[in-house]
DNA sequence: CAGTGGTCTAGACCACAGC
DNA sequence: CTGTGGTCTAGACCACTGC
């Protein structure tokens, strides 16, 4: 028994939980209650319960109580890198175009800023032992200090690209995910002659204060990658 | 300023990252110089810390001193429900077949369980405004407890269907996410004339001690979801 | 050895719930 | 009012690191 004592409090409440001994709406044993049957002082106690709070297991409500939390089941973690995934991995990138351009309407309300500001549009085919895989095509606000030096851009992630310019900590991210069929354009880029279907990955990045600095959309090959993520 | 004080020691310190001050690998000041800042005891300065640790932000050596995090930047978090999606939701589903099974070799091998044990199998249709959407396949291993009442299979999510046996909180989940194009069979069932792209989503749920009690695969048409997921 | 983080104590005062 | 959780103190001892 190294552990310490707040760990085996959190086992405790975790074991009663996961036995449904305790279930989700019962109140936790107060803090004071759980001080005398450890035989510790409250902090240590508070200790093992921010641990539950944490992980989801409960709630606390100041002077209420402590609550067991209906687990989140709906929520995973998704591990996504635009050039690596779990079957499969870009070996090689070839830029197709870089241009700084005006927006039109659509693009500059997705990206918060108006139409005569500048946006950088990068296209790319991303390549797995010589064979085109995805396509991809990134708008990003244009901002001093960006790369727009075509060696630097070509195997650049999308958080790369804008790293330069901001700090990586500072940048949200959100992401969607579909199945398409390929239009004629793609379908030449992505050698696609038969019946293939698309995994198409939307990001949009925001900077700290939740304005849009970029959205891109990755074309994938639907033999070519998978997704994974998992939840506890 | 009503912020208690570790609140504003893990906001200065998220500000010194966010601005480049602090760069992953730096080491953070040491626990007594920060009480020594902010004027605090140890105590307050280390519940500051351990926020800062819970996000992300750093990580701690003991010994040595607490440094700046590498950040995660290939990490979302995706809410799927399989009835649910933010841009539909089932409004019914039909049962096709629910049946006790002996699994061949390749589910066997999947559940880690043998070909001599009970499997239950569930295929269902999920409709939205009375069209098909989705065709759901799930082979749950079986154990007391369990619906076998096809109402109560029929609207339930894999979560409720194993929930009767087992606590919820219990439960670890794996998804993989892909594209594909529909055979001929699921082509029927959703009624796909034309090209039509796939969202194929497969589950696999884990008891607390990682052995497999069930996976399934969900078949979504392409125009009907889209899954969404964010970081930060 | 001194410096670091990890654990823990035995108090304190506060704001808030509910009676 | 009592009981609850939220914040905070001023110490303590430990194990580990690096010199």
């Amino acid at each position: 028994m190294a552990n310490p004592v707040y760990i085996k409090i959190v086992e405790d409440i975790k074991q009663k939980v996961n036995s449904a001994e305790l279930k989700p709406g019962d109140t936790v044993p107060p803090e004071a209650a759980l001080c005398k049957e450890y035989g510790v002082s409250r902090m240590t106690v508070r200790k093992g319960l921010a641990i539950l709070v944490n992980e989801g297991y409960i709630f606390s409500v100041p002077g209420k109580g402590s609550y067991v939390q209906k687990p989140e089941v709906n929520k995973y973690t998704l591990l996504y890198d635009e050039m690596n995934n779990p079957i499969n991995s870009v070996d090689k990138a070839r830029l197709l175009e870089v241009n700084i351009i005006m927006p039109d309407e659509k693009l500059a309300d997705e990206l918060q800023t108006t139409r005569n500001k500048h946006v950088i549009m990068i296209r790319r085919l991303f390549y797995t032992d010589g064979a085109p895989v995805a396509y991809d095509n990134k708008y990003l606000l244009y901002s001093k200090g960006m790369p727009i030096v075509e060696k630097e851009i070509e195997q650049a992630t999308f958080q790369e690209m804008v790293s330069n310019s901001m700090p990586i900590f500072a940048l949200k991210k959100k992401i969607s995910i579909s199945a398409q069929m390929p239009n004629e354009e793609i379908k030449r880029y992505l050698n696609i002659y038969d019946e293939l279907a698309l995994l198409v990955v939307e990001q949009k990045l925001y900077n700290n204060e939740n304005k849009p600095i970029g959205i891109g959309v990755t074309y994938y090959r639907g033999d070519y990658i998978k997704l994974q993520g998992y939840s506890e």
